[in-house]
Parts: C-alpha cells; structure tokens; sequence
DNA sequence: GAAATTAGTTTCCTGCAGGAAATCAGGTTG
DNA sequence: CAACCTGATTTCCTGCAGGAAACTAATTTC
C-alpha cells in the first residue's frame, strides 16, 4: 500500500479554482475575449468597424456578446446623435482591468508560436 | 461628414488579436482551464484524483480533455508500475509557462467578486 | 471466484451555441 | 419615393460539445 498519494484539496486553494470558474463565466462565448482584446487596442469603437474588423463575426453574435459584456459591466454603449445615428462602446474602469488577462493571453499565444517554431 | 472615425485595423494589433485567437484555440472546452489550474496547483496527479476534485466532470470529458492537452505538450502522462495500474499528469515545462495566464485569470476573478461587493 | 480499484472507451442522447438570412426602424441622400 | 446606411432583432436551422451510464480490462484483495 505505498501508492504516491497526491495532495488532497486544500481548501484555500479550491478559492482559487472557484475565481477562475467564475470569470471563465464572464468571458464565455466564442467571441468576447476577441471582444475586449479590440477594446483594449482601439478605445472607443463604432459596432459596424467591430463587425467588419473581427473576422468572421455575424451582427446577431456581435451584438448578444456585447449585451452581456454591457450587463455584467465590462463594456458601456453609448448612443451618438450623428447623421446615421451610430453606436460605441468602450471598456468600464473595471472593464479595462481585464488587461492583466488579455495581455498575459496575448504574450503566452506568441510565446507558445516561438515554441512551435523551434520544434520544427 | 464628421462622423469620428476609430480607428483602422492597424496590421500590428493583428498580430496581437491573432495570438490571443490562437491561445484560445488551445484552451477551448469547458474543463480545459480548470483542469491546468489543477496541475499549477498539486503537480503531478493521478487521473482518479482529479476525477473526484474537479466537482462536476465526467471520467469521459477528463480523459479527453486531458488527451488534446496531451497532444498540444502542454501536459505529460505518465503510466506507473503500481499495484492496481495509476496514471499520473502533470504540467510540461511549456505548460508551466501558462502560469501566467492562468494566475491572471485568477486573480481577476477575486479582484471581480471585490468588486461586485463594493457596488452591494 | 466475487468484488473492488484504476483508467479509460463506447454508446446514446440532448441542448444550446452559434451561423445565415430576412426583417425592422430611423435617418440621409439623390 | 427609392436606395442606402446604421444597429440591431428575429427566425430558422444544424452540429457538436458535453452529460449519463454501461462496458472493458488488468490487477488485487478477501
């Protein structure tokens, strides 16, 4: 009976494990991280250069992720009283700082390219 | 004409939005995220361990998650010569740098719950 | 030899995520 | 008034992600 027995759950780190259930939650959806990856490097941007600049993005898909990414605060949407009435919408405060989360993706998918690049 | 323009998909924001399409790529399903979490956490894990920890999954969606992280170097298995056979998982050297992802996230998630509280 | 444990695999089933296309509605242009 | 732009919404459809449960197979224990 020497089987390695494994660490058993710690409770302090099952907190952990539950953060990062729940913010897969908020970031659910083919397309938000997308979303708020274009946010964070253009500010405010209109829904149609959205649709047009996130490659493959249908406007019924674009416009229900944008909804729950506006419900659970990371984005607003602002109304513009221009000739064809259009819309923006930009990162929260607390919406921007999901940087820390898109940055360390952004660097770890061009650090995992250079790995790929070596093997071969 | 003075609708305010945002700005031009610029060809090195491209680049960004393509790594973090890609790293997505890699990380998709339901379990997959936990599942590296898990391993940041305890190391090296047998697969009944996890199994009974990680609350809710299937030995089905486990051994499958586990097989594309596998496939992807991001995860080793290891067959030990125990009584009843174990397998045991853990984190490659590659998959270790997903720390990084993977803490932000975390970290986000408990910086959202404060959050949440303050606006109660 | 019956029962249990480990690590899966297989089958079967279902829901819903997500795509395509049409439609709507307000405003401007020609 | 027809055509076109904006930002959606609605409908319809499909595939596949993912769950439940049964089964395999090797080894050990009782």
């Amino acid at each position: 009976m020497n089987v390695k027995k494994t660490a058993p759950p710690a409770p302090d780190c099952r907190e952990q494990l539950i953060a990062i259930r729940d913010t897969m939650v908020l970031l659910s959806g083919k397309w938000k991280i997308q979303i708020i990856g274009w946010l964070l490097l253009y500010g405010r941007v209109r829904f149609m250069d959205m649709l047009r600049g996130i490659e493959g993005i249908a406007a019924k898909m674009l416009s229900k992720e944008l909804q729950e990414l506006e419900q659970n605060q990371i984005v607003v949407r602002t109304v513009m009283p221009t000739k064809p009435i259009t819309v923006e919408y930009e990162l929260t405060e607390h919406g921007k700082t999901l940087s820390s989360v898109i940055d360390a993706i952004s660097t770890w998918g061009v650090t995992h390219r250079k790995f790929l690049f070596k093997k071969s």
